[in-house]
DNA sequence: GCAAAATAGTTGTCTGACAAATCCTCTCAG
DNA sequence: CTGAGAGGATTTGTCAGACAACTATTTTGC
């Protein structure tokens, strides 16, 4: 491998890097000048930089010419990337290692089978583990549940190495394609409490995730609970699309 | 006027109605087709499809087609899209009040001083205030710190009506573009569970922002407080572009 | 000296073309 | 009749070139 990636997925990788590279508001080449550098045409070009434009990282002036805008340095970290707690952590320096956990299969409760699109009772594989500083605090107790023959749970029990999300994306099938998140705030049940070594009724962060593949297919339902502190969790937001008239 | 918005602009919320008018998996027509459909040239076209694509809600296949990616019905009002409350909940055909509020200038205090750019113990205006159901309940309170400068308190005073944010984009200056937003958990501090009517402790979710011109200038530090269970928050999170070698 | 006009540089949009991928149909050998 | 393969039709991916619209600078005219 692994040179399959699209001439785009090339450009955009060129393009995210030369961006993080610049200074705060400087001023791009022009775009002649850039598509021939970067060996695609101008059309191409202006395709991938739309899609900077639209995450607020550049702005176009019409007659003036691209520029880079802060902050950059944030967002490649933000939520609206999906990435595991692993990899967010080591992104930021921030080494975390996995504790206690624990692979069952079990039948679909209803919740789980309404949102995976599964009858109530069908098996299931369950992933549950905690997150450790390398201190040994605990800062996140993480719940997988996944329809059985998205993963087979010998597959998993062998190459499971702290996140379902690096698995996935590591043996390729199913493609994924993005996850709908649900952000709330929650006091700490007690199983989670026990596991978190902390109080029952203390604070959480909580993000209930449903991950789907490229076909729309439902593929993995999450929660995640975090101990507030440890990690910063932000994200860019952007001015409404529709606008007033 | 007022129709001196760009092509681009007016493709971008054809699109977007066209595809939330769509049935999710549904086939769009052939880029020749939508093109002609729609007054524009194909490479423009593609320029707006490549925003959408990047934001997880279209799928487009070579030799096929393209298609609507589910799930569409929420994503319009998820966090990613910067808007007040009042906005979202007007999306979902949830009525809000604005209840107690209070406007008033005052001095930057260090933390707000070190976020907006300026010293600190500059005037800043400080606009505090609490959403309610239509039944009364206390679902959020919202505190919005701005420099002086960027608001007079006297244009404030007169147009207020419940969200500073779309006082802003009403007003049209300075031009906005992003927010970057922390998210976390919290216990309420006194001030906000005596605002909120709850219990001092009680979990809250927090919203922290920082609001940026178009020239990337901080204009509004916001804190807003949510009361669990009143609201969905919620966003979509696209694999990340960055890929292994 | 100063305002208006020309000019150079940049992004915005359009047109047309060909390559590559996918699906469907038709043909033909067995 | 069946199945494999060739070929065509459709669609997205990429490219090249052109001109319009906008901005800032320089030059010109008075």
């Amino acid at each position: 491998m692994s040179d399959d990636i699209s001439t785009y997925q090339r450009l955009q990788n060129d393009l995210s890097q030369l961006i993080q590279d610049a200074d705060r508001g400087s001023k791009l080449p022009s775009e002649p000048q850039l598509a021939e550098q970067l060996g695609v045409s101008r059309a191409t070009l202006r395709e991938a930089m739309r899609t900077f434009e639209s995450q607020g990282l550049l702005r176009r002036r019409q007659g003036l010419g691209t520029f880079v805008v802060g902050p950059t340095q944030v967002i490649e970290s933000g939520l609206e990337v999906l990435e595991s707690i692993e990899t967010q952590a080591e992104k930021v320096g921030f080494d975390v290692i996995m504790g206690e956990y624990d692979i069952s299969q079990i039948q679909a409760d209803k919740k789980a089978a309404e949102k995976l699109l599964i009858q109530e009772g069908d098996p299931v594989i369950k992933v549950r583990r905690v997150i450790l500083t390398q201190e040994d605090a605990p800062v996140a107790f993480l719940i997988d549940v996944l329809p059985e023959g998205v993963l087979d749970s010998e597959t998993l029990a062998k190459q499971f190495t702290g996140s379902v999300l690096d698995l996935l994306l590591h043996i390729g099938t199913p493609p994924l394609s993005i996850s709908k998140t649900e952000i709330s705030a929650v006091h700490a049940p007690s199983d989670v409490a026990k596991a978190l070594d902390i109080q029952r009724g203390d604070t959480l962060l909580l993000l209930t995730g449903l991950l789907f593949d490229e076909e729309g297919n439902p593929i993995d339902y999450s929660h995640s609970y975090f101990l507030p502190g440890y990690f910063r969790l932000h994200l860019i937001r952007k001015i409404g699309g529709v606008n007033a008239h």
